[in-house]
DNA sequence: GAAAAGTAGTTGTGTTCGCAACCATTCTTT
DNA sequence: AAAGAATGGTTGCGAACACAACTACTTTTC
């Protein structure tokens, strides 16, 4: 309650692009990865796998650095085993987890797909911007992150 | 193909820190609307609804300021239909139209979230930030959403 | 003014995801 | 070492949404 506190102009600005415009870039963004077969999920879930060591995440981590419940994330996977971009291995040491492994496919298909995608982000996004505008953007978020973090301990 | 025309260290940090921050900092905002048994969408709604003439549009244009689809936004009338916080009319001039009309309860429910709402922006997102970065949060997103509206002709 | 094209809204269908319940395995406690 | 808690993964369910097909009107075209 207390006073509204509205926002200033500025803020105003700030929240209602940023809120309308984030949804509509992402989606941009993935219709250029559609000709590889591609949504931006299984690109970052590629990308992630690639810059691991052995190519290969635990399941669980995965699904963390992806941002995806471990629901979400079996479900995600279904599409790139099916596509054979990955492969799935049992761990002998503890017979729960379940290593995701990037197969030569996979890492092939996402060394095509990689200059396409970076010049999506580049066309869409970043050459749009100043070099003002991105340090701010790489901090605000950074700083945004951070407070979220934070909050749920 | 061509040299895959890496990010600088700055784009990059714009890039993955925008795309793995946005998407939690609107579900923790979301989160604070939930005690008022709303969630972002219906939120938005309301509020588009309560900016516009008479507080009333059409289920086309409202869809459009919602970047929603026609159907989306059939299903999403479900529920504030249900929780009356909203009324359809069907237009005389053009019986193809229905109008949405933000009723007394959900003006009076809007009111009372919209405290908490812009406290959660603010505590969420704005009050970390510099005015600088606001400022470029601002103009950058502006810049991006005018290159995708002139991409999509 | 009749046919064709366009527009408004609804309704199947399919996708992606979270949540909660569940099983199997491992770790902790005593 | 047995009981309980925690962890990793899957599955059933439901929510939100896009897309395409459909109905019902309206506008354009000739």
């Amino acid at each position: 309650m207390s006073e509204p506190n509205w926002l200033t102009p500025d803020e105003m600005r700030a929240w209602r692009m940023f809120i309308s415009t984030s949804g509509d870039l992402l989606k941009a963004i993935e219709g250029d990865l559609a000709p590889f077969r591609l949504d931006l999920g299984d690109y970052q879930l590629l990308a992630m796998l690639s810059e691991s060591p052995e190519q290969q995440l635990r399941m669980c981590d995965l699904a963390e650095t992806l941002q995806l419940s471990r629901g979400g994330l079996t479900r995600r996977m279904e599409g790139v085993l099916k596509a054979k971009l990955v492969s799935r291995r049992r761990s002998d040491d503890d017979k729960r987890v379940a290593y995701v492994v990037l197969t030569s496919k996979g890492l092939a298909l996402l060394k095509k797909a990689a200059p396409t995608h970076l010049c999506s982000v580049r066309r869409m996004m970043i050459d749009h911007l100043t070099s003002g505008e991105i340090k701010a953007i790489g901090s605000a978020f950074a700083k945004i992150a951070d407070h979220l973090g934070r909050e749920m301990d």
